[in-house]
DNA sequence: CCATTAATTTAGT
DNA sequence: ACTAAATTAATGG
Protein backbone atom coordinates (compact mmCIF):
# COMPACT_ATOMS: atom_id res chain seq x y z
CA UNK A 1 0.00 0.00 0.00
CA UNK A 2 0.80 3.75 -0.59
CA UNK A 3 0.69 6.13 1.38
CA UNK A 4 -0.24 9.28 0.31
CA UNK A 5 2.20 11.94 1.45
CA UNK A 6 0.75 14.79 -0.52
CA UNK A 7 -2.17 15.41 1.77
CA UNK A 8 0.29 15.42 4.84
CA UNK A 9 1.89 18.48 4.08
CA UNK A 10 2.39 20.89 7.07
CA UNK A 11 0.24 23.94 7.17
CA UNK A 12 3.26 25.76 9.59
CA UNK A 13 1.44 28.80 8.81
CA UNK A 14 -1.84 27.51 10.92
CA UNK A 15 0.20 25.47 13.66
CA UNK A 16 -1.29 26.10 17.02
CA UNK A 17 2.29 25.66 18.78
CA UNK A 18 5.19 28.21 16.71
CA UNK A 19 7.91 28.97 18.49
CA UNK A 20 8.98 32.66 19.42
CA UNK A 21 10.97 32.79 16.46
CA UNK A 22 8.74 30.93 14.19
CA UNK A 23 6.06 33.32 14.69
CA UNK A 24 7.95 36.24 13.22
CA UNK A 25 8.19 34.42 10.27
CA UNK A 26 6.11 36.09 7.18
CA UNK A 27 3.78 33.84 5.45
CA UNK A 28 5.53 32.91 2.79
CA UNK A 29 8.49 32.28 4.99
CA UNK A 30 6.11 29.78 7.23
CA UNK A 31 5.10 28.29 3.58
CA UNK A 32 8.53 27.58 2.68
CA UNK A 33 8.66 25.93 6.15
CA UNK A 34 6.11 24.36 5.23
CA UNK A 35 6.95 22.57 2.40
CA UNK A 36 10.50 21.50 3.70
CA UNK A 37 9.50 19.89 7.20
CA UNK A 38 7.32 17.12 8.41
CA UNK A 39 5.81 16.28 11.50
CA UNK A 40 6.54 13.06 13.74
CA UNK A 41 5.80 11.47 16.74
CA UNK A 42 8.18 9.70 19.02
CA UNK A 43 7.12 7.47 21.81
CA UNK A 44 8.48 7.53 25.24
CA UNK A 45 12.41 6.77 25.64
CA UNK A 46 12.95 6.64 21.94
CA UNK A 47 16.10 7.87 20.87
CA UNK A 48 15.21 11.19 18.72
CA UNK A 49 19.17 11.91 17.71
CA UNK A 50 22.22 10.51 18.76
CA UNK A 51 25.55 12.14 19.20
CA UNK A 52 28.06 12.37 16.22
CA UNK A 53 25.43 11.69 13.99
CA UNK A 54 25.17 14.54 10.85
CA UNK A 55 22.75 17.44 11.49
CA UNK A 56 20.67 17.34 8.12
CA UNK A 57 17.78 18.48 10.14
CA UNK A 58 16.73 20.81 12.47
CA UNK A 59 14.30 19.10 14.97
CA UNK A 60 11.76 21.37 16.48
CA UNK A 61 9.97 20.24 19.69
CA UNK A 62 5.96 20.55 19.43
CA UNK A 63 5.14 18.75 22.73
CA UNK A 64 6.64 17.01 25.33
CA UNK A 65 9.81 16.55 27.20
CA UNK A 66 13.50 15.85 25.94
CA UNK A 67 16.67 14.78 27.81
CA UNK A 68 19.91 16.28 26.78
CA UNK A 69 22.98 14.25 27.30
CA UNK A 70 26.26 12.40 26.34
CA UNK A 71 27.68 9.14 26.92
CA UNK A 72 30.71 8.84 28.32
CA UNK A 73 33.60 6.02 27.80
CA UNK A 74 32.93 4.91 31.23
CA UNK A 75 29.19 4.13 30.45
CA UNK A 76 28.07 6.66 32.25
CA UNK A 77 25.34 9.00 31.41
CA UNK A 78 25.71 12.73 31.78
CA UNK A 79 22.48 14.70 31.47
CA UNK A 80 22.60 18.24 30.52
CA UNK A 81 19.52 19.41 30.21
CA UNK A 82 15.44 18.84 30.46
CA UNK A 83 14.39 20.41 27.11
CA UNK A 84 10.50 21.85 27.00
CA UNK A 85 8.31 21.92 24.00
CA UNK A 86 8.33 24.91 22.00
CA UNK A 87 12.39 24.86 21.66
CA UNK A 88 14.66 24.21 18.32
CA UNK A 89 16.83 20.61 19.49
CA UNK A 90 21.21 21.70 19.02
CA UNK A 91 21.38 24.40 17.35
CA UNK A 92 24.65 25.05 19.36
CA UNK A 93 25.47 21.93 17.06
CA UNK A 94 23.92 23.47 14.46
CA UNK A 95 25.90 26.62 14.18
CA UNK A 96 29.17 25.01 15.67
CA UNK A 97 29.71 21.90 13.72
CA UNK A 98 28.27 19.62 11.21
CA UNK A 99 27.61 17.22 13.79
CA UNK A 100 25.36 16.79 16.85
CA UNK A 101 27.21 16.52 20.18
CA UNK A 102 24.52 15.69 22.13
CA UNK A 103 22.07 12.88 21.98
CA UNK A 104 18.57 13.64 22.82
CA UNK A 105 16.08 10.74 24.07
CA UNK A 106 11.65 11.53 24.76
CA UNK A 107 11.14 11.36 28.45
CA UNK A 108 7.54 11.63 27.19
CA UNK A 109 5.69 10.89 23.79
CA UNK A 110 6.62 13.99 21.91
CA UNK A 111 5.63 15.52 18.86
CA UNK A 112 8.59 17.20 16.60
CA UNK A 113 8.87 18.55 13.17
CA UNK A 114 12.11 18.01 10.98
CA UNK A 115 12.56 21.45 9.22
CA UNK A 116 15.41 20.88 6.52
CA UNK A 117 18.54 22.79 7.59
CA UNK A 118 18.81 24.44 4.16
CA UNK A 119 15.83 26.20 4.56
CA UNK A 120 16.38 26.99 8.52
CA UNK A 121 19.73 28.63 7.69
CA UNK A 122 18.34 30.88 4.95
CA UNK A 123 15.72 31.90 7.14
CA UNK A 124 18.67 33.09 9.56
CA UNK A 125 20.38 34.58 6.73
CA UNK A 126 17.15 36.49 5.27
CA UNK A 127 15.56 37.52 8.31
CA UNK A 128 16.87 39.30 10.83
CA UNK A 129 14.28 39.19 13.42
CA UNK A 130 13.88 35.89 13.06
CA UNK A 131 17.18 35.20 13.72
CA UNK A 132 17.67 37.74 16.54
CA UNK A 133 14.86 35.40 18.71
CA UNK A 134 16.94 32.04 17.71
CA UNK A 135 19.91 34.08 19.01
CA UNK A 136 17.85 35.09 22.43
CA UNK A 137 16.80 31.60 23.05
CA UNK A 138 20.09 29.61 22.37
CA UNK A 139 21.95 32.49 24.74
CA UNK A 140 19.52 32.10 27.47
CA UNK A 141 19.58 28.28 27.25
CA UNK A 142 23.89 28.31 27.62
CA UNK A 143 23.68 31.66 30.46
CA UNK A 144 20.92 29.35 32.46
CA UNK A 145 23.01 25.87 31.65
CA UNK A 146 26.41 27.79 32.29
CA UNK A 147 25.01 28.67 35.85
CA UNK A 148 23.68 25.73 36.37
CA UNK A 149 27.11 23.69 35.48
CA UNK A 150 29.01 26.05 37.87
CA UNK A 151 26.87 26.55 40.89
CA UNK A 152 26.97 22.38 40.37
CA UNK A 153 30.94 22.10 40.32
CA UNK A 154 31.09 23.75 43.83
CA UNK A 155 28.46 21.96 45.84
CA UNK A 156 27.93 18.88 47.73
CA UNK A 157 25.63 16.37 47.20
CA UNK A 158 22.68 17.99 49.31
CA UNK A 159 23.64 21.73 47.65
CA UNK A 160 23.05 19.47 43.97
CA UNK A 161 19.82 17.77 44.63
CA UNK A 162 18.04 21.00 46.03
CA UNK A 163 19.37 22.61 42.97
CA UNK A 164 17.80 19.54 40.85
CA UNK A 165 14.31 19.61 42.48
CA UNK A 166 14.28 23.85 42.28
CA UNK A 167 15.25 23.12 38.05
CA UNK A 168 11.86 20.75 37.86
CA UNK A 169 9.73 23.55 40.10
CA UNK A 170 11.00 26.82 38.87
CA UNK A 171 12.16 26.09 34.96
CA UNK A 172 10.66 22.89 33.85
CA UNK A 173 7.24 22.93 35.44
CA UNK A 174 6.58 26.57 36.80
CA UNK A 175 5.08 24.88 39.73
CA UNK A 176 6.27 23.41 43.29
CA UNK A 177 4.40 19.78 42.41
CA UNK A 178 5.60 17.94 40.09
CA UNK A 179 6.23 14.15 38.52
CA UNK A 180 9.84 13.54 37.64
CA UNK A 181 9.68 12.12 34.13
CA UNK A 182 12.77 9.89 34.57
CA UNK A 183 14.16 7.49 37.11
CA UNK A 184 16.00 8.48 40.48
CA UNK A 185 19.47 6.75 38.28
CA UNK A 186 18.45 9.66 34.78
CA UNK A 187 17.97 11.83 38.16
CA UNK A 188 21.37 11.47 39.66
CA UNK A 189 23.04 11.60 35.83
CA UNK A 190 21.30 14.82 36.01
CA UNK A 191 23.25 16.28 38.79
CA UNK A 192 26.35 13.81 38.71
CA UNK A 193 25.95 12.52 41.54
CA UNK A 194 25.40 8.50 42.50
CA UNK A 195 22.34 7.50 42.53
CA UNK A 196 22.78 5.84 45.63
CA UNK A 197 23.46 9.27 47.06
CA UNK A 198 20.62 10.92 45.21
CA UNK A 199 18.24 8.70 46.74
CA UNK A 200 19.53 8.90 50.21
CA UNK A 201 19.12 12.78 50.07
CA UNK A 202 15.74 13.15 48.88
CA UNK A 203 14.39 10.89 51.41
CA UNK A 204 16.37 13.01 54.02
CA UNK A 205 14.44 16.00 52.87
CA UNK A 206 11.67 14.45 52.98
CA UNK A 207 12.43 13.58 56.60
CA UNK A 208 13.40 16.96 57.61
CA UNK A 209 10.03 18.25 55.83
CA UNK A 210 11.52 19.72 53.13
CA UNK A 211 9.39 17.51 50.61
CA UNK A 212 7.01 15.05 50.25
CA UNK A 213 7.71 12.21 47.65
CA UNK A 214 5.12 9.56 46.36
CA UNK A 215 7.01 7.59 43.69
CA UNK A 216 8.18 9.96 41.03
CA UNK A 217 5.75 12.84 42.44
CA UNK A 218 7.60 15.23 44.19
CA UNK A 219 5.50 18.09 46.32
CA UNK A 220 8.39 21.20 47.60
CA UNK A 221 6.93 21.59 51.38
CA UNK A 222 9.67 24.49 52.71
CA UNK A 223 10.83 26.48 49.33
CA UNK A 224 12.91 28.96 51.30
CA UNK A 225 14.86 25.93 53.57
CA UNK A 226 15.61 24.28 50.28
CA UNK A 227 17.05 27.24 48.80
CA UNK A 228 19.01 28.21 51.40
CA UNK A 229 20.56 24.60 51.21
CA UNK A 230 20.80 25.10 47.39
CA UNK A 231 22.43 28.15 48.05
CA UNK A 232 24.76 26.94 50.82
CA UNK A 233 26.00 23.79 48.96
C1' DC B 1 -10.42 -7.79 23.98
C1' DC B 2 -9.07 -8.84 28.90
C1' DA B 3 -6.70 -11.50 32.54
C1' DT B 4 -2.47 -14.04 34.18
C1' DT B 5 2.01 -14.70 34.36
C1' DA B 6 6.71 -14.05 33.01
C1' DA B 7 10.47 -10.85 32.36
C1' DT B 8 12.61 -6.62 32.87
C1' DT B 9 13.28 -2.29 35.24
C1' DT B 10 13.50 0.52 39.26
C1' DA B 11 14.06 2.00 44.24
C1' DG B 12 15.99 1.54 48.44
C1' DT B 13 19.29 -0.44 51.65
C1' DA C 1 25.51 -6.03 45.24
C1' DC C 2 21.05 -7.73 46.58
C1' DT C 3 15.95 -7.75 47.36
C1' DA C 4 11.43 -6.14 46.92
C1' DA C 5 8.36 -3.63 44.40
C1' DA C 6 6.68 -1.89 40.20
C1' DT C 7 6.25 -1.69 35.45
C1' DT C 8 6.06 -3.80 30.95
C1' DA C 9 5.85 -7.62 27.72
C1' DA C 10 4.07 -12.14 26.45
C1' DT C 11 0.75 -15.60 26.59
C1' DG C 12 -3.64 -17.86 26.41
C1' DG C 13 -8.31 -17.73 26.48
Amino acid sequence: MITDFSKTINSCTDCKDKSCAAAILHPDELTQISQNSKETSFRKKDILVQAGSMTSNIIYLKSGLVKEYVTNPDNREQILQIVRKYTYLGLPSLFGDRVNHYSYAALTDVMVCYIDINVFNRLVRENGNFAYEILVSVSRDSLQNFHRFMSQSQKKVYGRVADAVIYFAKIIFEQDSFELPFTRQEFADLIGVSRESATRVLLKFEHEGLLSIQGRIITIKNPVMLDKISRNG
